[in-house]
DNA sequence: CCAAAAGTGTTACGCCTACACCCATGG
DNA sequence: CCATGGGTGTAGGCGTAACACTTTTGG
Protein backbone atom coordinates (compact mmCIF):
# COMPACT_ATOMS: atom_id res chain seq x y z
CA UNK A 1 0.00 0.00 0.00
CA UNK A 2 1.47 3.06 -0.70
CA UNK A 3 1.17 6.42 1.54
CA UNK A 4 -1.22 8.01 -0.99
CA UNK A 5 -3.21 5.63 -1.20
CA UNK A 6 -4.58 5.79 2.03
CA UNK A 7 -5.85 9.30 1.87
CA UNK A 8 -8.59 7.63 -0.19
CA UNK A 9 -9.85 5.83 2.08
CA UNK A 10 -12.42 6.02 4.81
CA UNK A 11 -11.59 6.43 8.45
CA UNK A 12 -13.92 5.51 11.26
CA UNK A 13 -14.05 5.91 15.14
CA UNK A 14 -12.33 3.00 16.68
CA UNK A 15 -13.70 2.32 20.30
CA UNK A 16 -12.79 -0.19 22.91
CA UNK A 17 -15.14 -2.03 25.11
CA UNK A 18 -14.67 -4.29 28.50
CA UNK A 19 -16.02 -7.15 29.49
CA UNK A 20 -14.79 -6.54 33.26
CA UNK A 21 -15.35 -10.23 35.60
CA UNK A 22 -15.43 -10.40 38.92
CA UNK A 23 -16.48 -12.47 41.55
CA UNK A 24 -18.13 -12.72 44.27
CA UNK A 25 -20.14 -15.40 46.47
CA UNK A 26 -19.20 -17.65 44.14
CA UNK A 27 -21.09 -15.83 41.76
CA UNK A 28 -19.39 -14.37 38.13
CA UNK A 29 -20.34 -11.39 37.57
CA UNK A 30 -19.78 -8.24 34.97
CA UNK A 31 -19.48 -4.53 35.35
CA UNK A 32 -22.19 -2.58 33.68
CA UNK A 33 -23.21 0.86 33.23
CA UNK A 34 -26.74 1.85 32.71
CA UNK A 35 -27.12 3.92 29.62
CA UNK A 36 -29.11 7.53 30.68
CA UNK A 37 -30.46 8.72 27.30
CA UNK A 38 -32.40 7.47 23.75
CA UNK A 39 -31.68 5.56 21.67
CA UNK A 40 -31.65 2.26 24.22
CA UNK A 41 -32.16 4.37 27.56
CA UNK A 42 -32.52 2.01 30.38
CA UNK A 43 -30.34 -0.55 29.06
CA UNK A 44 -27.25 -1.78 29.97
CA UNK A 45 -23.76 -1.06 28.28
CA UNK A 46 -20.18 -2.55 28.22
CA UNK A 47 -17.49 -0.09 29.60
CA UNK A 48 -16.26 1.57 26.74
CA UNK A 49 -14.12 4.63 25.37
CA UNK A 50 -12.59 5.78 22.01
CA UNK A 51 -8.66 4.70 21.19
CA UNK A 52 -6.67 8.10 20.62
CA UNK A 53 -4.04 9.37 18.72
CA UNK A 54 -1.01 7.80 20.37
CA UNK A 55 -2.34 4.53 21.92
CA UNK A 56 -2.90 0.92 21.03
CA UNK A 57 -6.24 -0.70 22.04
CA UNK A 58 -4.88 -2.43 24.41
CA UNK A 59 -3.66 0.77 25.98
CA UNK A 60 -7.18 2.61 25.12
CA UNK A 61 -8.71 -0.28 27.32
CA UNK A 62 -6.04 -0.41 30.02
CA UNK A 63 -7.15 3.67 30.45
CA UNK A 64 -10.80 3.18 30.28
CA UNK A 65 -10.09 0.44 33.05
CA UNK A 66 -8.11 3.22 35.26
CA UNK A 67 -10.48 6.15 34.80
CA UNK A 68 -13.64 3.86 36.03
CA UNK A 69 -12.34 1.40 38.49
CA UNK A 70 -9.13 2.51 39.59
CA UNK A 71 -7.33 -0.28 38.91
CA UNK A 72 -3.87 -1.17 36.83
CA UNK A 73 -2.02 -4.01 35.93
CA UNK A 74 -4.86 -5.57 35.41
CA UNK A 75 -5.69 -9.33 33.51
CA UNK A 76 -6.95 -8.22 29.92
CA UNK A 77 -7.28 -10.40 26.90
CA UNK A 78 -8.77 -9.43 23.55
CA UNK A 79 -11.38 -11.42 22.37
CA UNK A 80 -13.05 -9.96 19.02
CA UNK A 81 -14.09 -6.79 16.90
CA UNK A 82 -17.16 -5.66 16.17
CA UNK A 83 -17.72 -3.97 13.18
CA UNK A 84 -21.22 -4.03 11.82
CA UNK A 85 -22.24 -0.72 9.49
CA UNK A 86 -25.08 -0.59 11.57
CA UNK A 87 -23.72 -1.58 15.09
CA UNK A 88 -24.30 1.96 16.41
CA UNK A 89 -26.62 3.61 15.30
CA UNK A 90 -25.17 6.84 16.55
CA UNK A 91 -22.02 6.71 14.21
CA UNK A 92 -20.39 4.76 12.23
CA UNK A 93 -18.00 2.95 15.56
CA UNK A 94 -15.61 -0.21 15.22
CA UNK A 95 -15.05 -1.53 18.71
CA UNK A 96 -12.46 -3.95 19.84
CA UNK A 97 -13.84 -6.06 22.32
CA UNK A 98 -11.39 -7.16 25.65
CA UNK A 99 -12.24 -8.88 28.56
CA UNK A 100 -10.67 -8.28 31.80
CA UNK A 101 -10.25 -9.84 35.12
CA UNK A 102 -10.43 -7.72 38.41
CA UNK A 103 -10.83 -8.71 42.50
CA UNK A 104 -13.81 -7.13 42.99
CA UNK A 105 -12.65 -6.06 46.53
CA UNK A 106 -10.36 -3.73 45.46
CA UNK A 107 -11.67 -1.62 43.09
CA UNK A 108 -12.37 2.22 43.73
CA UNK A 109 -16.21 2.01 44.69
CA UNK A 110 -16.76 5.58 44.80
CA UNK A 111 -15.34 5.70 40.87
CA UNK A 112 -17.74 3.26 40.24
CA UNK A 113 -20.89 4.28 42.34
CA UNK A 114 -20.26 7.83 40.35
CA UNK A 115 -20.56 6.41 37.22
CA UNK A 116 -23.97 4.33 38.03
CA UNK A 117 -22.21 0.60 36.90
CA UNK A 118 -23.41 -2.34 38.68
CA UNK A 119 -21.68 -5.99 39.14
CA UNK A 120 -24.52 -8.35 37.00
CA UNK A 121 -24.37 -11.66 37.66
CA UNK A 122 -24.06 -13.55 34.40
CA UNK A 123 -26.57 -15.63 34.50
CA UNK A 124 -28.82 -12.99 35.46
CA UNK A 125 -28.34 -10.23 33.09
CA UNK A 126 -30.11 -7.33 31.99
CA UNK A 127 -30.90 -5.94 28.79
CA UNK A 128 -28.26 -4.71 26.47
CA UNK A 129 -27.65 -1.84 24.02
CA UNK A 130 -26.69 -2.56 20.81
CA UNK A 131 -24.39 -5.74 20.15
CA UNK A 132 -23.25 -5.67 24.00
CA UNK A 133 -25.23 -9.00 24.48
CA UNK A 134 -22.92 -10.78 21.77
CA UNK A 135 -19.85 -9.21 22.83
CA UNK A 136 -20.66 -10.79 26.42
CA UNK A 137 -21.30 -13.86 24.90
CA UNK A 138 -18.03 -14.27 22.77
CA UNK A 139 -16.25 -13.01 26.12
CA UNK A 140 -17.35 -15.49 28.40
CA UNK A 141 -16.84 -18.18 25.75
CA UNK A 142 -13.06 -16.35 25.35
CA UNK A 143 -12.90 -16.93 29.42
CA UNK A 144 -13.79 -20.46 29.48
CA UNK A 145 -11.12 -21.04 26.86
CA UNK A 146 -8.33 -19.36 28.44
CA UNK A 147 -9.16 -20.96 31.97
CA UNK A 148 -8.83 -24.49 30.48
CA UNK A 149 -5.13 -23.99 29.54
CA UNK A 150 -4.24 -21.82 32.37
CA UNK A 151 -5.37 -22.06 35.97
CA UNK A 152 -7.32 -18.78 36.31
CA UNK A 153 -8.06 -17.39 39.68
CA UNK A 154 -4.92 -15.50 41.01
CA UNK A 155 -6.69 -12.94 38.94
CA UNK A 156 -10.09 -13.22 40.70
CA UNK A 157 -10.04 -14.98 44.25
CA UNK A 158 -8.23 -12.78 47.16
CA UNK A 159 -4.31 -13.86 47.67
CA UNK A 160 -5.30 -16.84 49.60
CA UNK A 161 -8.05 -18.73 49.09
CA UNK A 162 -9.35 -22.27 49.90
CA UNK A 163 -9.60 -25.11 47.31
CA UNK A 164 -13.58 -25.13 47.65
CA UNK A 165 -13.37 -21.16 46.66
CA UNK A 166 -11.10 -22.19 43.59
CA UNK A 167 -13.59 -24.99 42.67
CA UNK A 168 -16.31 -22.57 42.48
CA UNK A 169 -14.89 -20.41 40.69
CA UNK A 170 -14.77 -23.12 37.93
CA UNK A 171 -18.16 -24.16 38.36
CA UNK A 172 -19.03 -20.47 37.63
CA UNK A 173 -17.17 -20.19 34.65
CA UNK A 174 -18.12 -23.40 33.03
CA UNK A 175 -21.40 -23.14 34.89
CA UNK A 176 -20.35 -26.79 35.74
CA UNK A 177 -20.23 -28.42 39.01
CA UNK A 178 -17.32 -30.38 39.59
CA UNK A 179 -16.14 -33.03 42.05
CA UNK A 180 -15.09 -31.84 44.85
CA UNK A 181 -12.13 -34.83 45.11
CA UNK A 182 -11.28 -34.87 41.52
CA UNK A 183 -10.67 -31.07 41.48
CA UNK A 184 -8.68 -30.96 44.48
CA UNK A 185 -6.77 -33.84 43.03
CA UNK A 186 -6.37 -32.31 39.44
CA UNK A 187 -5.72 -29.05 40.42
CA UNK A 188 -2.85 -30.26 42.80
CA UNK A 189 -1.41 -32.13 40.57
CA UNK A 190 -0.19 -28.75 38.56
CA UNK A 191 2.13 -27.88 40.69
CA UNK A 192 1.33 -24.46 40.34
CA UNK A 193 -0.26 -23.89 44.40
CA UNK A 194 1.17 -23.67 47.37
CA UNK A 195 -0.18 -24.99 50.90
CA UNK A 196 0.15 -22.66 53.89
CA UNK A 197 -0.39 -22.87 57.40
CA UNK A 198 -3.58 -20.61 57.49
CA UNK A 199 -7.26 -22.02 57.81
CA UNK A 200 -10.08 -20.38 56.71
CA UNK A 201 -12.71 -21.48 59.12
CA UNK A 202 -15.79 -19.22 57.76
CA UNK A 203 -17.19 -21.89 55.01
CA UNK A 204 -17.18 -24.96 57.35
CA UNK A 205 -16.84 -26.30 61.09
CA UNK A 206 -13.63 -27.85 60.13
CA UNK A 207 -11.72 -25.11 58.54
CA UNK A 208 -9.89 -25.43 55.00
CA UNK A 209 -6.61 -24.80 54.66
CA UNK A 210 -5.82 -21.59 52.52
CA UNK A 211 -3.64 -21.64 49.29
CA UNK A 212 -2.12 -19.32 47.37
CA UNK A 213 0.02 -19.12 43.73
CA UNK A 214 3.53 -19.92 43.57
CA UNK A 215 5.32 -16.95 42.31
CA UNK A 216 7.35 -17.08 39.33
CA UNK A 217 5.49 -19.73 37.65
CA UNK A 218 3.78 -19.64 34.46
CA UNK A 219 -0.09 -20.45 35.09
CA UNK A 220 -0.28 -22.00 31.73
CA UNK A 221 -0.20 -25.57 31.99
CA UNK A 222 0.97 -28.28 29.72
CA UNK A 223 -2.31 -30.20 29.85
CA UNK A 224 -5.75 -29.06 29.97
CA UNK A 225 -7.74 -28.19 33.37
CA UNK A 226 -11.13 -28.82 31.91
CA UNK A 227 -11.44 -31.23 29.23
CA UNK A 228 -14.64 -30.43 27.41
CA UNK A 229 -13.87 -27.23 26.28
CA UNK B 1 -22.30 8.01 24.49
CA UNK B 2 -24.02 10.86 23.14
CA UNK B 3 -24.20 11.55 19.88
CA UNK B 4 -22.44 14.62 20.07
CA UNK B 5 -19.52 12.92 22.17
CA UNK B 6 -18.44 10.82 18.69
CA UNK B 7 -17.16 14.27 17.09
CA UNK B 8 -14.75 14.89 19.04
CA UNK B 9 -12.48 11.60 18.75
CA UNK B 10 -9.88 10.54 16.48
CA UNK B 11 -11.09 8.71 13.50
CA UNK B 12 -8.41 6.07 11.68
CA UNK B 13 -7.78 3.93 8.94
CA UNK B 14 -9.36 0.36 9.25
CA UNK B 15 -7.77 -2.35 7.41
CA UNK B 16 -8.19 -6.30 7.13
CA UNK B 17 -5.27 -8.42 6.36
CA UNK B 18 -5.51 -12.25 5.64
CA UNK B 19 -3.64 -15.34 6.47
CA UNK B 20 -4.31 -17.33 3.38
CA UNK B 21 -3.59 -20.82 4.16
CA UNK B 22 -3.96 -23.62 1.48
CA UNK B 23 -2.93 -26.83 0.93
CA UNK B 24 -0.72 -28.98 -1.57
CA UNK B 25 1.69 -31.70 -2.06
CA UNK B 26 1.14 -32.50 1.79
CA UNK B 27 2.51 -28.81 2.72
CA UNK B 28 0.34 -25.84 4.41
CA UNK B 29 0.82 -22.87 2.32
CA UNK B 30 0.47 -19.04 2.72
CA UNK B 31 -0.52 -16.58 -0.07
CA UNK B 32 2.09 -13.88 0.29
CA UNK B 33 2.74 -10.67 -2.32
CA UNK B 34 5.86 -8.84 -2.73
CA UNK B 35 6.09 -5.14 -1.60
CA UNK B 36 7.51 -3.64 -4.49
CA UNK B 37 8.24 0.13 -2.89
CA UNK B 38 9.77 1.01 0.21
CA UNK B 39 9.83 1.03 2.99
CA UNK B 40 10.19 -2.40 3.54
CA UNK B 41 10.50 -3.27 -0.52
CA UNK B 42 11.06 -6.84 -1.72
CA UNK B 43 9.28 -7.69 1.74
CA UNK B 44 6.32 -9.60 1.81
CA UNK B 45 2.76 -8.92 2.85
CA UNK B 46 -0.49 -10.33 3.30
CA UNK B 47 -3.32 -9.91 0.96
CA UNK B 48 -4.94 -6.56 2.23
CA UNK B 49 -7.47 -3.93 1.88
CA UNK B 50 -9.17 -0.90 3.34
CA UNK B 51 -12.63 -1.81 5.05
CA UNK B 52 -14.90 0.51 3.35
CA UNK B 53 -18.45 2.57 4.00
CA UNK B 54 -21.01 -0.51 3.85
CA UNK B 55 -19.18 -3.23 4.47
CA UNK B 56 -18.07 -4.57 8.17
CA UNK B 57 -14.58 -6.36 8.65
CA UNK B 58 -15.77 -9.77 7.24
CA UNK B 59 -17.65 -8.28 4.39
CA UNK B 60 -13.96 -6.44 3.48
CA UNK B 61 -11.91 -9.41 4.23
CA UNK B 62 -14.27 -11.53 1.60
CA UNK B 63 -14.06 -8.50 -1.12
CA UNK B 64 -10.33 -8.41 -0.63
CA UNK B 65 -10.55 -12.29 -1.23
CA UNK B 66 -12.87 -12.20 -4.36
CA UNK B 67 -10.53 -9.49 -5.72
CA UNK B 68 -7.47 -11.23 -5.91
CA UNK B 69 -8.39 -15.13 -6.09
CA UNK B 70 -11.50 -14.86 -7.70
CA UNK B 71 -12.98 -17.29 -4.75
CA UNK B 72 -16.51 -16.89 -3.00
CA UNK B 73 -17.52 -19.07 0.06
CA UNK B 74 -14.20 -19.49 1.76
CA UNK B 75 -13.73 -20.51 5.20
CA UNK B 76 -12.76 -16.86 7.32
CA UNK B 77 -12.08 -16.38 10.87
CA UNK B 78 -11.32 -13.85 12.55
CA UNK B 79 -8.08 -13.88 14.71
CA UNK B 80 -7.10 -10.93 16.13
CA UNK B 81 -7.03 -6.95 15.59
CA UNK B 82 -3.44 -5.06 15.52
CA UNK B 83 -3.70 -0.85 16.55
CA UNK B 84 0.34 -0.21 17.69
CA UNK B 85 -0.01 3.58 16.08
CA UNK B 86 3.49 3.01 14.93
CA UNK B 87 2.49 -0.64 13.25
CA UNK B 88 2.42 0.94 9.89
CA UNK B 89 4.68 3.75 9.13
CA UNK B 90 2.68 5.33 6.52
CA UNK B 91 -0.04 6.21 8.78
CA UNK B 92 -2.11 5.14 11.56
CA UNK B 93 -3.82 2.26 10.33
CA UNK B 94 -5.46 -0.70 12.98
CA UNK B 95 -5.77 -3.97 10.77
CA UNK B 96 -7.98 -6.88 12.07
CA UNK B 97 -6.41 -10.25 11.17
CA UNK B 98 -8.48 -13.34 9.48
CA UNK B 99 -7.28 -16.51 8.03
CA UNK B 100 -9.09 -17.86 5.35
CA UNK B 101 -8.89 -21.72 4.34
CA UNK B 102 -9.01 -22.09 0.11
CA UNK B 103 -8.84 -25.10 -2.09
CA UNK B 104 -5.69 -24.33 -3.61
CA UNK B 105 -6.34 -25.61 -6.97
CA UNK B 106 -9.53 -23.73 -7.69
CA UNK B 107 -7.99 -20.25 -7.32
CA UNK B 108 -7.60 -17.62 -10.20
CA UNK B 109 -4.63 -18.49 -11.38
CA UNK B 110 -4.32 -15.18 -13.52
CA UNK B 111 -5.29 -13.38 -10.99
CA UNK B 112 -2.97 -14.26 -8.54
CA UNK B 113 -0.46 -13.74 -10.98
CA UNK B 114 -0.92 -10.42 -11.98
CA UNK B 115 -0.65 -9.65 -8.11
CA UNK B 116 2.84 -11.46 -8.05
CA UNK B 117 1.59 -13.23 -5.74
CA UNK B 118 3.11 -16.77 -4.52
CA UNK B 119 2.36 -19.23 -2.45
CA UNK B 120 4.96 -20.35 0.78
CA UNK B 121 5.18 -22.98 2.59
CA UNK B 122 4.83 -22.26 6.38
CA UNK B 123 7.62 -23.57 7.65
CA UNK B 124 10.11 -21.41 5.55
CA UNK B 125 8.87 -18.31 5.27
CA UNK B 126 10.07 -15.02 3.94
CA UNK B 127 10.81 -11.62 5.91
CA UNK B 128 6.99 -9.94 6.53
CA UNK B 129 6.38 -6.16 6.49
CA UNK B 130 5.07 -4.83 9.41
CA UNK B 131 3.63 -6.81 11.85
CA UNK B 132 2.84 -9.61 9.48
CA UNK B 133 5.08 -12.05 10.86
CA UNK B 134 3.05 -12.25 14.03
CA UNK B 135 -0.72 -11.88 12.26
CA UNK B 136 0.68 -15.16 10.96
CA UNK B 137 1.67 -16.97 14.24
CA UNK B 138 -1.35 -15.41 15.69
CA UNK B 139 -3.13 -17.15 12.60
CA UNK B 140 -1.72 -19.94 12.88
CA UNK B 141 -2.22 -20.18 16.34
CA UNK B 142 -5.99 -19.73 16.12
CA UNK B 143 -6.03 -22.62 13.37
CA UNK B 144 -4.55 -25.00 15.59
CA UNK B 145 -7.17 -24.55 17.97
CA UNK B 146 -10.20 -24.60 15.89
CA UNK B 147 -8.69 -27.45 13.69
CA UNK B 148 -8.54 -29.10 17.17
CA UNK B 149 -12.57 -29.08 18.04
CA UNK B 150 -13.35 -28.92 14.23
CA UNK B 151 -12.90 -31.51 11.41
CA UNK B 152 -10.51 -29.00 8.92
CA UNK B 153 -10.14 -30.47 5.77
CA UNK B 154 -13.47 -29.90 4.15
CA UNK B 155 -11.78 -26.17 3.17
CA UNK B 156 -8.76 -27.43 2.20
CA UNK B 157 -8.41 -30.92 1.04
CA UNK B 158 -9.85 -31.75 -2.58
CA UNK B 159 -13.60 -33.12 -2.02
CA UNK B 160 -12.65 -36.78 -2.53
CA UNK B 161 -9.54 -37.70 -0.46
CA UNK B 162 -7.71 -40.48 1.67
CA UNK B 163 -7.36 -40.51 5.15
CA UNK B 164 -3.44 -40.38 5.08
CA UNK B 165 -4.32 -37.05 2.98
CA UNK B 166 -5.99 -35.86 5.82
CA UNK B 167 -3.49 -37.49 8.33
CA UNK B 168 -1.08 -35.18 6.00
CA UNK B 169 -3.06 -31.99 6.52
CA UNK B 170 -3.36 -32.26 10.22
CA UNK B 171 0.69 -33.27 10.36
CA UNK B 172 1.25 -30.09 8.27
CA UNK B 173 -1.25 -27.48 10.57
CA UNK B 174 0.15 -28.94 13.63
CA UNK B 175 3.95 -29.66 13.04
CA UNK B 176 3.65 -32.94 14.33
CA UNK B 177 3.21 -36.71 13.27
CA UNK B 178 0.46 -38.59 14.15
CA UNK B 179 0.30 -42.11 13.92
CA UNK B 180 -1.43 -43.82 11.03
CA UNK B 181 -3.45 -46.63 13.03
CA UNK B 182 -4.70 -44.25 15.90
CA UNK B 183 -5.63 -41.00 13.66
CA UNK B 184 -7.60 -43.15 11.06
CA UNK B 185 -9.50 -44.85 14.20
CA UNK B 186 -9.96 -41.46 15.75
CA UNK B 187 -10.87 -39.29 13.09
CA UNK B 188 -13.31 -42.72 12.03
CA UNK B 189 -15.03 -42.53 15.28
CA UNK B 190 -16.14 -38.87 14.88
CA UNK B 191 -19.08 -40.23 12.43
CA UNK B 192 -18.42 -37.08 10.18
CA UNK B 193 -16.68 -39.05 7.18
CA UNK B 194 -18.42 -41.19 4.67
CA UNK B 195 -16.29 -43.61 2.77
CA UNK B 196 -16.58 -44.19 -1.14
CA UNK B 197 -15.92 -46.88 -3.35
CA UNK B 198 -13.32 -44.71 -4.83
CA UNK B 199 -9.70 -45.51 -4.77
CA UNK B 200 -6.90 -43.05 -4.88
CA UNK B 201 -3.98 -45.69 -6.26
CA UNK B 202 -1.60 -42.22 -6.72
CA UNK B 203 0.11 -42.36 -3.62
CA UNK B 204 0.44 -46.19 -2.86
CA UNK B 205 0.76 -49.53 -4.70
CA UNK B 206 -2.21 -50.59 -3.10
CA UNK B 207 -4.80 -47.64 -3.14
CA UNK B 208 -6.35 -46.18 -0.52
CA UNK B 209 -10.26 -45.37 -0.35
CA UNK B 210 -11.51 -42.00 -0.99
CA UNK B 211 -13.80 -40.14 1.99
CA UNK B 212 -16.17 -37.49 1.49
CA UNK B 213 -17.21 -35.27 4.38
CA UNK B 214 -20.88 -35.92 5.18
CA UNK B 215 -23.57 -33.45 4.24
CA UNK B 216 -25.41 -31.70 6.95
CA UNK B 217 -23.04 -32.50 9.30
CA UNK B 218 -21.41 -30.00 11.79
CA UNK B 219 -17.80 -30.99 11.19
CA UNK B 220 -17.36 -29.20 15.36
CA UNK B 221 -17.09 -32.27 17.00
CA UNK B 222 -17.55 -32.80 20.82
CA UNK B 223 -14.23 -34.03 22.32
CA UNK B 224 -11.46 -32.70 20.84
CA UNK B 225 -9.54 -34.37 17.28
CA UNK B 226 -6.03 -32.86 18.84
CA UNK B 227 -5.45 -33.27 22.77
CA UNK B 228 -2.61 -31.45 23.52
CA UNK B 229 -3.45 -28.47 22.37
C1' DC C 1 -24.57 -36.41 68.69
C1' DC C 2 -25.25 -34.82 64.09
C1' DA C 3 -24.89 -32.19 59.96
C1' DA C 4 -21.84 -30.49 56.70
C1' DA C 5 -17.66 -29.37 54.73
C1' DA C 6 -12.62 -31.00 54.38
C1' DG C 7 -9.87 -34.23 52.80
C1' DT C 8 -8.23 -39.20 51.37
C1' DG C 9 -8.68 -43.57 49.08
C1' DT C 10 -10.38 -46.94 45.71
C1' DT C 11 -12.23 -48.84 41.65
C1' DA C 12 -13.71 -49.03 36.94
C1' DC C 13 -13.79 -47.28 32.62
C1' DG C 14 -12.47 -44.89 28.46
C1' DC C 15 -9.18 -43.22 25.63
C1' DC C 16 -4.80 -42.80 23.80
C1' DT C 17 -0.15 -44.73 22.55
C1' DA C 18 2.75 -47.74 20.69
C1' DC C 19 3.30 -51.23 18.40
C1' DA C 20 2.73 -55.88 15.93
C1' DC C 21 0.77 -57.80 12.13
C1' DC C 22 -1.80 -58.86 7.77
C1' DC C 23 -3.20 -57.12 2.94
C1' DA C 24 -2.58 -55.60 -1.80
C1' DT C 25 0.19 -54.46 -5.60
C1' DG C 26 3.62 -52.41 -8.96
C1' DG C 27 8.01 -52.92 -10.18
C1' DC D 1 9.05 -61.60 -4.25
C1' DC D 2 9.64 -57.63 -1.75
C1' DA D 3 9.22 -52.85 -0.49
C1' DT D 4 5.67 -49.74 0.51
C1' DG D 5 1.70 -47.78 2.01
C1' DG D 6 -3.22 -49.40 3.48
C1' DG D 7 -5.62 -51.15 7.06
C1' DT D 8 -6.79 -53.99 11.56
C1' DG D 9 -5.93 -55.68 16.19
C1' DT D 10 -4.21 -55.56 20.84
C1' DA D 11 -1.77 -54.74 25.39
C1' DG D 12 -0.39 -51.26 28.57
C1' DG D 13 -0.81 -46.96 30.74
C1' DC D 14 -2.73 -42.78 32.19
C1' DG D 15 -6.22 -39.79 33.62
C1' DT D 16 -10.71 -39.14 34.94
C1' DA D 17 -15.40 -40.07 36.97
C1' DA D 18 -17.90 -41.80 40.53
C1' DC D 19 -18.32 -42.60 45.01
C1' DA D 20 -17.18 -44.66 49.61
C1' DC D 21 -15.14 -43.28 53.70
C1' DT D 22 -12.85 -40.82 57.43
C1' DT D 23 -11.93 -36.28 59.94
C1' DT D 24 -13.23 -32.13 62.22
C1' DT D 25 -16.10 -29.07 64.70
C1' DG D 26 -20.03 -25.75 65.80
C1' DG D 27 -24.55 -25.96 67.19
Amino acid sequence: MQDNQYIQHPRYHVAVDCVIFGYEEGVLKLLLYPRGFEPSLGNWSLLGGFVQEKESVEDASRRVLLNTTGLRDIYLQQVSTFSRPDRDPGARVISVVSYALVHIDKYDKELVRDHGAHWWPVDKMPQFIFDHKSMVQSALFKLQQDASVKLVGKELLPDLFTLNQLRSLYGAIFQKDFDPANFRKKILSLGVLEKTSIKNTTESRKGAFCYKFKEETEMRVSDRIVKFI
